[in-house]
DNA sequence: CCCTAATCGTTGGTAACACTAACGATAGGT
DNA sequence: ACCTATCGTTAGTGTTACCAACGATTAGGG
């Protein structure tokens, strides 16, 4: 099993990078897609559960996700019954999402979903490693990140 | 500055490592756009550069890039004059891409702007720190990258 | 030697994401 | 009252990964 891929390649943290975050989305998607959903709508459903409800735009702050990609986001969710939609009285601009009983229970699916997902990930390293990766990349990312 | 993000989405590796491949690679295409190119076109320079001539399908294995998208790559480069298509005599389904003088020293210039993207980034790590990043990354993505 | 299966380059299409621009409605500051 | 900013929403862009299918060609099995 001779490795093809040239060194300059090989070498470049730049690429080891997207090589992990695209084998980690993969696996990540098809747990999640396992319960309908993906990971921005699990994003949404653990900041509601956190913070309780918000506007879309306190969404969007919190999980990074765009304000025009949230409406679909929450359209989604709202079908599934998983979060209500209602305007705001106190600001006509704003809706208010708030988390359902159903929402609950479909996020502690996903918690659990993932949960087995990350380990399949991470399951070449040992505890420390794991713990030593996170921190790396939290500081590599630290203040851009949102 | 408060953390508005999470507990949740905060500890996941998954999230950590697509936040930090997506400034990664916003960095390094920032770079190479300086010279008109993506991170595909110096994938396939230095492939060509470290291994010689090669079919397509050679080079798809070799950078990992889908082999219908190479096909678009490799006319961008042949329009650059940086490789020449010619056709394989000897099996007459392949082409035959060969990067030119002018590819060569598009290639240096590209490891050089990419070097210094690489710095940007990785510049709130130590080095040793850089290197123990590449090793836990090379060993998550061992065995299933391309 | 012929037929089938595989390979190569190519075209076209899909889906998820990140992101921008612009709009009407509404609110806030002065 | 006026200007400005914010909110949700729609529409659209560009990149990336990936799949399906095609004609041309080659290789392998009977």
């Amino acid at each position: 099993m001779i490795d093809e891929t040239p060194e300059r390649l090989r070498s470049l943290h730049s690429r080891l990078l997207g090589l992990a975050a695209m084998h980690s989305d993969r696996v990540v998607n098809e747990a999640l897609a396992g319960a309908g959903a993906r990971k921005w709508h699990y994003a949404v459903l653990a900041t509601l559960a956190e913070f309780g409800a918000a506007s879309q735009a306190q969404l969007s702050d919190r999980t990074g996700i765009y304000r025009s990609d949230i409406v679909a986001v929450v359209n989604e969710l709202a079908a599934a019954g998983q979060v209500e939609r209602s305007p705001n009285p106190g600001d006509r601009r704003q809706n208010i999402i708030t988390i359902t009983t159903t929402g609950r229970r479909q996020l502690s699916r996903l918690d659990r979903l993932l949960r087995a997902a990350q380990d399949e990930v991470l399951e070449p390293l040992t505890r420390p490693e794991r713990d030593e990766l996170g921190r790396l990349l939290r500081k590599l990312v630290s203040g851009r990140s949102a």
